[in-house]
DNA sequence: TAGAAGCAGATTTTT
DNA sequence: TCTGCTTCTA
């Protein structure tokens, strides 16, 4: 018991100690959230709770798995059995496996991913755009509407036809045996509301629910919530309203906001003291949100030294933007600190394009958070969608992405043709080719229909051979199908090689460590995984705001603070959101953060001018700042490489409207050029 | 059928 | 600017 209260500030320790009831603890950043959860499912189970009846949900797998191992160190003896701590999206995938037969489904489903549902739809061949039916349906599913609850409630005649999109998806993933990230979420809580006596069966068995990141709950999940906790209402949420930074996803602020309204006699804990940053940085990130108005409304209080005035920092553009922040990194590493606690976070993504450039040219190893994932890269989907087949033969959907890849000299037309015909006999693709042969033969060329019976043939093979041996399987996978040596004959290769050979070597691991599980299992279980653990390097990182949360770094640099940029503003902005965000941003840092702003920027092709954005000036960053102009970084003299022209000296300097253009002798020419099509060198 | 070329459209955040 | 898609050509 000793130990679960070391190091615990007064506030914490209610928080663990408050057992029953509804529990609203409002953690601000950097206030020992984690530990505060893990030390109170530790207090449970030393108070003779039974761990499995104790449920801990979050939104992602690192954070469950953080919380699994801080949990361990706390409790005194070994315990046998650990508490469920999960994403909700694996408690979904859990509860179905258990129970997907309450809807007459097979719980042999396979889960796809937000790219597989975008070519579902885009297989509908619809003309609106793919972007909004996803949302669409996603919009649906979150609020439990069927295809059929859809259709009778749109007016528009386009709102009619993404309603008509949705039925045919639902009956596609039906057929297909597939699943959606939603319906992790919408199917088990269909089931329980449908079922009373195992929706009490249920709650009773989770006497003790405990959510994180509670501000980003959407209304499913809520209700979810409720159906989980309807026993007992022993639900105990953790949340910042103002790090709610996934509206745009459904998230409801309104579910943090307004707990203590919906549950009664909750007991309310605020967790205000900032173990993180320096006064300074405090100072400003309270500055920043006090502007919103839709909020609860708490303090951050510093445990800190003042610290470092926050460093607002302003450039001519996002060349010299980088390459000033690539030489501070560089200072900051050859001063002796360690690159992993250096970070640079951007709001959008395309803006690490020009932070990577700089460190590049800086030499400055960094590694990119976020970006596209392992799961995403199109070799790596290649690969899952030949598990896939092997798992279920009839994944037309699968079928479709690895039937000419590598090539086997099946065309458009051919493909085309076979899936037609199955559509119209109503089966699956594998089952025309190896069932309806006959009617194959006449439709297709002699070569096509080898080729498709060879095929099907292998995946068939496959599958009594996964059966025979499961780790040698992988190589049997090679040898038929061949997609190392396919990858390796396409240009810049080594990258694709590598996934390849880790996947291939992931298998293995899962085969390994689960010997008796099925190919499904294996394929679900990476199909919730979202970001693998990084490995340790030693380099600075670079990546969103988003993927920041939950993350700190001694030294932090923001870079974009622009309007327009940041706020992004456009047609569904929410200020609020992006003030919050901005919150977030600034309170990763610990020690010293710089906010960075340009006076113009390379977008979507162009150049645009920008204003700094209003946030500098809320947070209170203006004073201070410092002006790079471009001309200063060009005089006459200074040699720079252009394009086309190649190496040249600059022999005079002049500003025009807001572009600084250089007067530049390329070998005896002299030409006039903006600076913003020269490098320096 | 497969590769090349040309064209249009899109560029926020992601479990 | 870049990507992904369609059309064109060998």
């Amino acid at each position: 018991m000793e130990k679960i209260y070391l190091n615990l500030n007064e506030a914490q320790k209610e928080a663990v100690q408050q057992v029953d009831g509804s529990i609203l603890i409002l953690a601000g950043a950097g206030s020992g959230k984690t530990k505060t959860i893990t030390s109170r499912v530790a207090y449970l189970i030393q108070n003779g709770i039974p761990p499995s009846s104790i449920l801990t949900l979050t939104f992602t797998n690192k954070a469950a798995s953080e919380m699994r191992s801080r949990a361990i160190s706390l409790l005194d003896e070994d315990i046998s059995y650990m508490p469920l701590m999960c994403t909700f999206h694996k408690f979904g995938l859990l509860f179905l496996k258990f129970n997907m037969q309450y809807l007459n489904r097979p719980n042999s489903f396979v889960i796809i991913d937000t790219d597989d549902k975008k070519r579902i739809i885009k297989s509908f061949n619809t003309d609106l755009p793919i972007p909004l039916i996803n949302s669409e349906i996603s919009r649906f599913k979150n609020n439990l509407l069927t295809p059929e609850d859809a259709q009778n409630s749109a007016q528009m005649p386009n709102f009619k036809h993404i309603a008509n999109i949705y039925k045919k998806y639902e009956e596609y993933l039906e057929q297909n045996n597939l699943v959606d990230f939603d319906d992790l979420l919408a199917l088990p809580f269909k089931i329980l509301d449908q079922n009373e006596e195992l929706c009490k069966e249920t709650s009773k068995r989770y006497q003790y629910i405990m959510v994180d990141e509670y501000q980003d709950t959407n209304d499913l999940q809520f209700k979810l919530l409720k159906k989980l906790s309807s026993q007992h209402n022993n639900l105990c949420v953790v949340g910042d309203d103002d790090q709610s930074i996934y509206g745009w996803r459904g998230a409801n602020i309104k579910n943090i906001l307004e707990f203590k309204d919906i549950f009664e006699n909750t007991k309310v804990i605020k967790l205000t003291h900032n173990y993180r940053s320096t006064n300074n940085i405090l100072k400003a990130a309270n500055e920043l949100i006090q502007n919103n108005r839709n909020r609860l409304g708490k303090k951050l209080i510093g445990t800190k030294e003042d610290g470092k005035e926050i460093d607002a920092i302003h450039h001519y553009d996002e060349m010299m933007e980088s390459r000033d922040i690539a030489s501070k990194i560089k200072k900051l590493i050859l001063d002796g600190v360690d690159p992993r606690d250096i970070a640079v976070l951007y709001r959008i993504n395309a803006l690490s394009r020009s932070i990577e450039e700089g460190l590049n040219r800086a030499g400055v190893p960094y590694k990119m958070v976020g970006g596209l994932k392992f799961y995403e890269r199109a070799e790596i989907k290649d690969l899952i969608s030949y598990l896939r087949l092997i798992a279920n033969p009839h994944d037309d959907f699968s079928l479709k992405r690895v039937i000419n890849k590598p090539k086997r000299g099946l065309g458009k037309a051919s493909v085309d043709k076979v899936l037609y015909s199955a559509f119209l006999n109503k089966t699956s693709v594998f089952t025309y080719i190896t069932s309806h042969q006959e009617e194959l033969e006449k439709e297709v060329s002699k070569k096509a229909f080898i080729t498709l019976q060879e095929f099907a043939k292998n995946i068939e093979d496959l599958q009594n051979s996964i059966k025979e041996s499961t780790y040698e399987f992988i190589d049997k996978l090679e040898d038929t199908f061949g997609i190392r040596k396919y990858y390796q004959t396409l240009p810049d290769s080594l990258d694709r090689i590598t996934n390849i050979d880790e996947f291939y070597g992931l298998f293995r691991d899962f085969v390994l460590q689960h010997p008796d599980s099925l190919l499904d299992e294996f394929l679900n279980d990476i199909a919730l995984q979202s970001d693998q653990d990084q490995i340790d390097e030693r380099s600075i990182s670079i990546m969103s705001i988003h993927a920041s949360k939950g993350l700190e770094f001694e030294y932090l640099f923001v870079i974009g603070l622009e309007e327009g940029f940041f706020p992004l503003l456009g047609d569904g902005t929410d200020l609020e959101e992006e003030r919050r965000l901005g919150y977030v941003a600034m309170t990763r840092a610990k020690k010293e953060l710089t906010l960075s702003s340009s006076d113009s920027r390379y977008y979507k092709g162009k150049r645009t001018g920008l204003s700094k954005s209003r946030f500098l000036s809320e947070c209170g960053a203006t004073k201070g700042s410092l002006k790079i102009d471009r001309t200063t970084a060009y005089k006459k003299g200074t040699l720079v490489k252009h394009k086309i022209f190649g190496i040249g000296r600059v022999t005079e300097v002049s500003k025009v409207k807001r572009e600084c253009k250089l007067t530049i002798n390329f070998g005896g020419t002299t030409r006039g050029i903006l600076a913003s099509f020269v490098e320096r060198i």
